[in-house]
DNA sequence: CTTATTGTTCGATATATGTCGAACTATAAA
DNA sequence: TTTATAGTTCGACATATATCGAACAATAAG
């Protein structure tokens, strides 16, 4: 595990604080699972709202699920987009790179 | 990213919490650049003691270093062996692997 | 313009966490 | 047995966080 001594330390807790918590990685689960690398993030096939939807499939109101995906996006692990009244979500496919190879010997 | 929906999310929540902390990512990145995976843990080639070579390294006292040790072995990123007065330390490679795996697409 | 829908921001609150120093335990050395 | 070294546990304190509901903002529909 050579890398690991190039990585900054500050930075990357950062990045694991934010999939600390059971929700927000739960939220990051479901965007990664349901959407292509580096497309739009959709729940279903019905291009549906990801803050609405996640709050409703996890169970946790919207407010909660904004705070967590603006704590998901300043670290950098997911991107978002305004379509009309919804904000698609998806995941950074480079910073989960990097976080495969965190964890290469 | 097919892999996302077979993993529990308390447990890799509580994996992802113990690096969320800065002096306890810098521990862990120590132990896994110091040692061949699965074989014991040594900071300089003298065999010297994890927690007090942590400790020094990082510069905060022993009981916050033991703190953390326990906090990381708590969630089985890392090992511990008493030989003599000290105890030594090593990461687990298996839960470095599924970590990896975690994060492949 | 008015209403509905979606998401954000704010304030409050309860809970968790990181850190330290002091006291204690365990092992080794003299 | 006494002393030294290494590590753990405990109590305390300050700080951070997760969550909710209410109020607000933005966009769409009628």
């Amino acid at each position: 595990m050579s890398n690991y001594k190039t990585i900054d330390p500050e930075e990357f807790a950062e990045i694991f604080k934010a999939l600390s918590n059971p929700n927000r990685l739960k939220i990051f689960t479901l965007l990664a699972s349901c959407c292509i690398p580096g497309t739009v993030s959709v729940l279903d096939s019905d291009d549906t709202a990801c803050v609405g939807d996640l709050g409703r499939e996890l169970d946790i109101v919207k407010s909660t699920v904004s705070h967590h995906i603006k704590e998901l996006r300043r670290v950098g692990l997911i991107r978002t987009r305004r379509d009309g009244q919804k904000i698609l979500c998806w995941v950074d496919p480079d910073l989960v790179n990097a976080l495969r190879e965190f964890f290469a010997f």
